[in-house]
DNA sequence: TCTATTGTTAAACAATTATTAAATTGTCAG
DNA sequence: CTGACAATTTAATAATTGTTTAACAATAGA
């Protein structure tokens, strides 16, 4: 199990509409990765601001990367979003990973 | 399927120690819910600052309140957190769940 | 009604976060 | 080596967040 705070780390870093944003790309972008200008002009962000952003993904272990001459490929690294979803569906419903499913339905 | 803003907001809330201390207490604790005073106690958080962690949770739809007498008791609301792990999940693994857990068998 | 209890609100403040512009590092091509 | 390119770092600033104290509402019970 995923200790709490690495949890409300990697949440803090997805809690931000850009960073959520620069993960789903890489997501999507497969294990190759995706150069960071490529993301920056994708996603319309200043380059040091996406700099600051990869920073805290990268620091709560959600992506990696490797530099390949002058660009460097990021790609999402899926062990701590797995951890974290692992965690908040276990401390979500007691244990009980249907609960919340049920609950969804009643409500929907 | 959640809009992403929303999404953000329920991150968000979780992130933050106290708070997601005291959405896991009240998900141990049923859907009877507990008086504020209650948590304050357990959780040793003072009540002011407790009413702005309620209210940021309350906003990002985590947790429903009622009162009762002089208490308030508030407890889980799992339709956003259900809603927050299928997203995550359907992003992180590119519509395919598995993903994620065949990655994570990989790197333990 | 008066008083104690429960909880929220408001104001002030410290700490953290996000963004920008400018300077810096590292790499490649000529 | 030089110049251009890719990305990060630094410094400055604005905005947001978390905490505390004090004041405030609402309820219950004597």
């Amino acid at each position: 199990m995923m200790k709490s705070a690495q949890v409300v780390k990697a949440l803090a870093a997805l809690a931000q509409p850009t960073r959520l944003a620069i993960y789903r790309l890489l997501v999507a972008s497969g294990p190759e990765g995706v150069a960071a200008g490529q993301v920056a002009e994708r996603l319309k962000v200043a380059p040091a601001t996406l700099s600051f952003h990869f920073k805290t993904l990268s620091h709560a272990g959600l992506v990696d990367s490797r530099q390949d001459g002058r660009f460097v490929y990021y790609s999402a690294n899926f062990a701590v979003m797995n951890g974290m979803v692992a965690y908040l569906t276990e401390n979500c419903c007691g244990g009980n990973p249907d609960a919340c499913k049920q609950t969804n339905i009643n409500e929907n």
